[in-house]
DNA sequence: CCACAAAGTTTGACGGTTCAAACTTACAAG
DNA sequence: CTTGTAAGTTTGAACCGTCAAACTTTGTGG
């Protein structure tokens, strides 16, 4: 349906403007997120608008119309299946797998997707602990907080990685803060920026308050 | 490196080039089989000589250098493991797999397909019985002839099925002439061109001596 | 309220892949 | 040896996705 470009569009639109106050996102970040020029961009939003799949008027912000949003979550339910089988299938690393799924989301069809599914037991979280929409385009929502916003002492759960570069993945695992691991979290040190935060069986880790922001736990 | 376009060309040259008694692929041929026409087709062979993919000049036929040849197995190798994949680990049909390789063999990187090769325990043949080329290029040849050679009486085993289209296999494994099956010619009519063939445990067929040259057989 | 920076738009161009249609070559049959 | 046909080539145009560069709009600090 939607080309490989327009389908990296979607995406790139679908998480900006999900974290966005506005919910709309702007063509600068979309051009950064797909890696092109801002004319570029411009320039392909014209093009989904008369496809239908996004809102917007010059000069305004952009927006996914329903039918934009349901091909988005599409796009983000091929690839966290294809991530989770490359790690769960074919024991291929944690930290590269999401290279690797951006070049096949493009290629799956609905029947291999779905035999996908079925083959990982329709999981609902990905390596990542990111949520994995069912067929019909809805999220189970995890809650959750970063770990950046809890006390010293407390005992949490990581349930999510929201971060992707393999750099960070490396460095989490390395700690033992996969998604699922229990950890406490043993001293904020607000004037250093930092948090330290140890995981059941590994060594105590400091890290910076933004990259504690990017690990998401409950209690534990 | 090679544009998914080129990639098919690669594949079509490749089998048609092999097929040939000269060994080497027409422009018309190569056009039907990519699906294009044969403007496009000369075209894109002027493009891939560029390249160094292929050897051909003006009216004359179009053959594949070593690097062409090379490029060409690695994408078979693609599709037959990925065509395996699909049969084995995703209990996909025999008779679909084929369509959906097509899209899949351009995404896959090698580091996905290593690990597949793996996972499937390094399978020297696809569902189809066609020989998968090793990681360096190397194909184990099966030996074999087609099922319309046979005399009647002949036990034979069913090697291979020549034929990708989707209907074609389904007649075939709805006979149980799947790779591996036993069979028996129980009778060769000339006048009628037709053979009829029994499978272990199945009712007797009796089809065109021109879909027999699809199957591939060894005696058994 | 003005000027300037940041964001956005437009335009002209290019590479890749494709088509239709006009044209050329090769070759076999008479 | 001519000629008709099948095969092959070329050309001009289109569409997609992209860029660089010129231009316009928005909005903010002084």
């Amino acid at each position: 349906m939607a080309s490989e470009a327009i389908e990296n569009y979607l995406k790139a639109i679908y998480s900006l403007s999900r974290e966005s106050p506005t919910g709309e996102a702007g063509m600068k970040s979309i051009a950064t997120m797909t890696g092109v020029t801002v004319g570029t961009a411009s320039t392909m939003v014209k093009r989904m608008a008369a496809a239908k799949l996004v809102k917007y008027e010059r000069f305004g912000g952009v927006r996914l119309t329903a039918k934009g949003d349901r091909a988005a979550i599409d796009v983000q339910r091929r690839h966290r299946l294809i991530e989770t089988f490359l790690v769960q299938t074919l024991k291929l690393d944690w930290s590269i797998v999401h290279a690797e799924a951006e070049r096949l989301e493009h290629a799956v069809s609905s029947a291999v997707l779905e035999a996908l599914a079925i083959h990982l037991h329709h999981p609902c979280v990905d390596p990542h602990g990111d949520p994995i929409p069912d067929a019909d385009g809805k999220t189970h929502v995890g809650r959750g907080a970063a770990l950046a916003t809890f006390a010293p002492g407390s005992r949490v759960r990581v349930a999510r990685i929201a971060d992707q570069r393999p750099a960070f993945l490396s460095f989490v695992a390395e700690h033992g803060l996969r998604p699922g691991a229990k950890a406490v979290v043993a001293a904020t040190g607000s004037a250093a920026q930092s948090i330290t935060v140890q995981a059941t069986g590994c060594a105590a880790v400091t890290m910076a308050i933004a990259a504690a922001e990017s690990i998401i736990c409950e209690t534990a």
